[in-house]
DNA sequence: TTTAAACATTGTTTTAAATCAACTAATTTA
DNA sequence: TAAATTAGTTGATTTAAAACAATGTTTAAA
């Protein structure tokens, strides 16, 4: 993880929510001026146990967002993309992050100060909202996942995760930026058993497979698999 | 369920973080005052699916949160006792629950409109942190159940709920106010296997079972059965 | 440019936990 | 109070998915 020194908000490629009241706010204090950092691939951007001190803001790239569990094994959450509050399920009073997130690509990250956005949050309601808003969904979704890993069989976890990763590249071809391994972490399946039912769905001509370029032939039936479980 | 009418607040055996800000508003407007209800056993506080219209407050006896899963499978998130917010995890902008709430026992429950908790909670600060506070814990707990649901066998689920259920009960002893198939709701195993689990623990003496009640003989040994998986 | 390391694949074996089955005990309720 | 539900129990069987094993492939590093 690199810092940037005296990066400008103003020129930032991704404005996130707290920017405009930012704005207003920041010549008053440069000591706590956001940070922006560069991230490779692999890299960690908080990491489960550490203490919360920073409200962190994904502005390129991509990264996973999961669960260190019992014997080294992760859960993925999910994936983030632009625009994501990263530390967003931990800062609402938790003193340490509950999950680690880390970088699936090349990637940009903003920490802002968790006393600024506290202190920018209890002063704009339109910012508090929008920031509760994004929380609540983000519990949704992890009820969904509880569902989902205790109730679906292998099948139609892996059915679920391939729709869910087709919805967030808005296709139904894409490119799988994560390792076989890393799938079965976001089904909670081994690695074989994920190589097993992807190559299943490809001779059933669900999707169509070449190394990590995928794409969903037949959606309906997919999505069928996903809700018989 | 049975709903109170013209219930003073005052009266109220148990105080919401909400009554203090309450009293300075409450005169405004009688028709959006808190509704204070009793309850059954098996009545259902919320249900999953139906709209959020109103922040919900336990204020006497007990209650299970569940999801409604596939065929008919619910999963028990956590017991509530008071006090506690029934409608926390929903209430920040969700349209519909996503877990439902029935009461174990006799109990009453108190009705807020939701639009009177948004306006006061966006007035005063120390309510707004307060409600995050207990919703970032929420949070906490589901993290740690999906890694207990995955990755633990059920010997060590049981032994976790068994643990949790002595907690909430502030005592080695305590009656188990559940069935057994609900126990297993709680860590996701089958009535069958729950028996099982729970009539071996008493043969090697880690706790002792006479009907509903239970205590815990061996702590040390049910906390390590629960941390090894 | 070979060596090593990480990633991917496929078949076989093992195992944890559900399901099935059959029965007893305890509550309801007619 | 008897009949009927509902809850609890125990053993046998089945099954879904992990673990094991062996091997091929790509990527990174020395």
């Amino acid at each position: 993880m690199k810092f940037v020194k005296n990066f400008d908000c103003n020129l930032c490629i991704l404005k996130c929510d707290i920017h405009p009241f930012l704005n207003r706010t920041r010549k008053v204090s440069q000591s706590i001026a956001p940070l922006h950092a560069q991230l490779k691939k692999h890299d960690i951007i908080c990491k489960q146990g550490t203490d919360v001190t920073h409200a962190i803001f994904l502005v390129k790239g991509s990264a996973k967002l999961y669960i260190e569990g019992l014997n080294n094994k992760n859960i993925i959450l999910y994936i983030l993309k632009p625009p994501a509050y990263i530390g967003l399920l931990s800062f609402f009073e938790s003193p340490v992050y509950f999950y680690s997130v880390s970088a699936l690509e090349e990637s940009e990250v903003c920490f802002i100060e968790l006393e600024l956005v506290k202190k920018l949050y209890v002063e704009n309601h339109d910012l508090l909202l929008s920031l509760n808003k994004a929380f609540g969904k983000s519990v949704a979704n992890i009820m969904k996942k509880i569902i989902s890993l205790n109730q679906k069989q292998i099948r139609g976890r892996i059915a679920e995760n391939l729709i869910y990763l087709s919805d967030i590249n808005n296709s139904f071809k894409f490119h799988l930026g994560i390792s076989r391994k890393e799938v079965g972490e976001m089904a909670a399946i081994s690695e074989e058993n994920t190589v097993r039912l992807l190559s299943e769905f490809s001779k059933e001509r669900i999707i169509s497979i070449k190394g990590k370029e995928i794409e969903i032939l037949d959606m309906p039936l997919l999505k069928k698999i996903c809700e018989v479980g």
